[in-house]
DNA sequence: TGGGATTTGTTCGTATGTATT
DNA sequence: GAATACATACGAACAAATCCC
């Protein structure tokens, strides 16, 4: 969970390697923003707060639309195929596999922006939708995630439809749905906002 | 140069430290773009192709207009201020010390994301920035950036107006102005390129 | 093709700094 | 407040891969 202390010894000895390379991927970690390091303090999960959490989604948002207004304008039948066998693979698992369908969910969107065949764009998505899921770790209650899937079908709709405004819609629509259930929940359960709060600077 | 090896021991000596800072070092520039990683071969600083480079210019545009859809709903006197001083410093610099004129010019656009107060936004456009200073040197041939100073002033002036269209207007104008003179000095068909591809997402 | 020199990948020990009792 | 225990930062040295002649 976030906040917790990532120790590299310990971290080592689960995975059976030595602390160097611990220490290599935990910078790597680091610079995704994924965890946080003090200087000689090691490094924690990271805790992003509600304004780095509103930066993180407004970006996201801002990177995804320009995925899907590439993706409007050259996807082919093969991407739309292996887009749609997703989302089914997302239906399978909401039934009996909670944390894959969660999974599932942000691959959807790394998926998307690999399509696109924008590397620099895809790396970004990428790192931004795996600080959604921390957030969503942080501040989020469990919820269903049927609506999500079905928000997915929404957009690889209009892009079969060559519909590329109603495409970015559904996508704008889709992030404003997860932010908010992200977010939302977190400012009407106060007790957990302020203990975050406080956990960052007892830390 | 892009292309040129950077082996630890030589970076190592010539800044006085040890090969584990620079290993760190070059991973993190590695995670930048800024320099080419082989397993078992080593560093060597970047040579984005030119694919590579239209993904960084297009995502960069995409970024940089959020950074200007934020400022033109919430720049400060302030931040107004600041931003005039840079353009001022940049006149000054580019008349006698070519090289800071060069520094200034990306550091303008820092300075605007980091004044859009998201600092995930602005890490990014720190990150295609500095890719971009890199392309530059890689397929640019040397330019006045006279005009460089003159799109900038165009940009603060449309925001000062508190005019947004015309301001992500003069900042899409001025980024298309960077990309061709990045990318269409090698080969005049790649021109041709570049420019219809950002026309066709940044209008 | 082969062998020596160079460079990288990794481990591990030591010193420094931090938390705890 | 000091001493102990612990974790991290750094560097030296070794092993493996690569390069070059």
């Amino acid at each position: 969970m976030p906040g917790d202390k990532l120790t590299e010894d310990v971290i080592g000895d689960r995975f059976g390697v030595s602390r160097t390379i611990v220490r290599t991927v935990l910078a790597r970690l680091y610079a995704e923003g994924l965890v946080d390091m003090q200087p000689n303090k090691g490094a924690t999960i990271a805790q992003p707060s509600l304004s780095e959490a509103q930066d993180v989604f407004e970006t996201r948002m801002c990177l995804e639309r320009q995925v899907i207004a590439r993706l409007a304008e050259k996807v082919t039948e093969d991407d739309m195929e292996s887009l749609q066998r997703h989302v089914e693979l997302e239906t399978k698992a909401n039934i009996h596999d909670g944390s894959a369908a969660i999974r599932l969910a942000g691959e959807f969107h790394i998926l998307l922006a690999s399509l696109s065949g924008n590397k620099v764009l895809a790396r970004y998505v990428d790192e931004v939708v795996s600080r959604s899921s921390l957030i969503l770790a942080l501040y989020s209650r469990p919820h269903s995630s049927d609506c999500s899937i079905n928000e997915h079908q929404q957009i690889i709709d209009a892009l079969r439809q060559g519909d590329g405004q109603a495409a970015i819609d559904a996508m704008d629509h889709h992030l404003k749905a997860v932010a908010d259930r992200a977010l939302l929940s977190s400012t009407s359960d106060k007790h957990r906002d302020i203990r975050s709060i406080l956990d960052r600077y007892a830390s």
